[in-house]
DNA sequence: TTGTACGCGTTATCAG
DNA sequence: CTGATAACGCGTACAA
């Protein structure tokens, strides 16, 4: 049975049998495969027929330490379950895929010293290329990369030290243009909901806390922060924590993702406030859903997608020898103004 | 060697490096990496510091070209924007991750023939075994599963013929649940909207017209289906079509996922109709924000990372060449009635 | 245009 | 417990 099947060396299909199947060496079938054009129209048809017929597939493994090119990108994003990073993955993976790269994507749970782990067992893989969340890696896995000498390009956050390249939008003015937002749509007391705080969202709560202090009016209390998990049902419940302790007070409330503005919505509907009338609501990353709610929610949108595409076509570029032109790129966002904040 | 550097493979570490430097032969390196316990507590620290010193990271390729073990699990999904399937990506990935193996994950963007390409890509990497979603594999891509002879999984649907293993749910059924459930809840003319109508889907879309037919209560025109992608928007597209088509007849509407269901709901509010008084919704797939909306959305619940976990570990197992047990293994589901159609 | 010889970095096998 | 040797399957470098 094929469940118990243990692979010995002597099954496979080697480039050896194929080229004895079609009266050539080696090298000729290894040109056919990549370098067609460098094999006369003849033997090339002969070798691809002796391929399809012994239904050869190449081995990576063995390409890969003779040639010293894997064609792999390693990816390390911080979570699975979070669409805000498998859209990024969407582009990196469209864009490789198309130019002949496989995609080795780890999940480093949020954690530096996972991700340091992670990249080495990348690391072990020869990827020609690594991308990486965030610019928060440890100090040793930052010498791994260093020692490599593989195109990086680290994506999500603006930095200002980019290990290489650098792809993504500064947190810090979006959260400062909500509040520049929400002071313009006339609300005056504004509160913050958050969850886990990490570099991202805490530069998001930066810049909002930035504007208001510029015009005196931040206070400590209409923040309710937590490392717990984002959720809805959390978004929910810092919701009602925040009314608990400062409502009737706070008439809008910038919830740091989408997760929390829609907990932060149903839950001010079963509490019989009025969006946008009683408090305004603002989230962050513009899920498909919150342009579809009653009242519709504003939100800041990110172009995911796009920085997704734009690290591997830079890395694409970058193994061709190509000019990348500016290693840091801020592909900005845009704060989408909805019902949930039309208050005048 | 001459003036021009060979930049392709001077640059690593290798096992010989740390051999060379630990004062022992390669193979003592290799078993302190592989078989620690094969090797004396002297020469194991010795070689351990001469690895750290020289921050040595193996080659994969090179073992598994020499020990035929790749330890790679390949990944095939039919979309990555789609919460259904990265939460049983997440499932595969823990248990994965734990137990050493490194996951090639491949988008086939719904399409088999895509599939059968990826599935050519990943077995070109000496995958171990292979999990792949859904039962509509070509012949051809068939063939090349049988003839790696690994262990091979078929997740999401429940299937008749597996080529392998299987794990999933009957769609079917829970079609037919749904409707059971919503004839129970006192609606009598039920209607259906559906998009990107994969397998699963139309099984969900038979299953309930089985039910209804041997009520005699199936009608064509209470049916709204495309095979554009689904979303949001679309759901309310849907539902404001069906109600074009029947308004003021049908009394609930089965949506084939919960983006449709979601949209139906947001649309039928602007709409002015009460639900579930005048129009009873029921979802499928149990996203987090249907128990959050307000009323709450009724759906399906399916075990999505539960299925991922008990696919790799089956593949673990076989691997380990365990007693694997049950080939196919049905996960069942649970129709969790909410707000949305609570019409009695 | 095609082929020969060798090496890539690691592990299996068998000795000692 | 440790080591020498021979693969593993393919691509580079050079030769013909």
């Amino acid at each position: 049975m094929s469940t118990r099947a243990r692979k010995k060396h002597s099954q496979a299909v080697t480039l050896a049998d194929v080229a004895q199947y079609a009266g050539v060496s080696g090298i000729t079938v290894s040109r056919v495969i990549n370098h067609p054009n460098k094999v006369s129209q003849a033997t090339r048809q002969a070798v691809q027929e002796a391929i399809d017929m012994l239904g050869y597939i190449p081995n990576q493994s063995a390409s890969s330490l003779a040639s010293a090119r894997s064609r792999v990108i390693g990816v390390a994003i911080p979570s699975l379950s979070n669409i805000v990073f498998t859209d990024v993955l969407r582009g990196i993976y469209d864009v490789a895929g198309t130019s002949g790269y496989k995609v080795l994507m780890v999940d480093t749970h949020y954690s530096a010293l996972e991700e340091e782990r992670m990249v080495r067992t990348l690391l072990s893989q020869s990827p020609e290329a690594m991308i990486l969340t965030g610019g928060e890696q440890t100090q040793a896995c930052e010498r791994l990369l260093l020692k490599a000498k593989i195109p990086v390009v680290q994506i999500m956050d603006l930095l200002d030290e980019p290990m290489d390249m650098n792809v993504g939008v500064s947190h810090f003015e979006a959260g400062a243009a909500v509040a520049e937002q929400l002071l313009s749509a006339g609300y005056g007391q504004l509160g913050f909901i958050g969850a886990r705080m990490d570099k991202r969202v805490r530069e998001r709560l930066a810049g909002f806390k930035s504007v208001l202090e510029s015009r005196g009016r931040f206070w400590r209390n209409f923040v309710q922060v937590t490392d717990r998990p984002s959720s809805i049902e959390l978004g929910g419940e810092l919701f009602r924590a925040l009314m608990g302790q400062a409502g009737g007070v706070v008439d809008a409330v910038f919830c740091c993702n989408d997760d929390l503005a829609l907990g932060a919505l149903f839950e001010s509907q079963r509490m019989g406030l009025d969006v946008p009338g009683d408090i305004g609501l603002c989230g962050f990353n513009d899920f498909e859903v919150s342009a579809f709610t009653n009242p519709s929610l504003s939100s800041v949108a990110v172009p995911r997608y796009q920085m997704g595409v734009t690290a591997a076509e830079m890395i694409i570029t970058a193994l061709n020898g190509g000019e990348v032109g500016q290693k840091r790129r801020d592909l900005g966002f845009e704060v989408a103004l909805r019902q949930s904040t039309d208050h005048l």
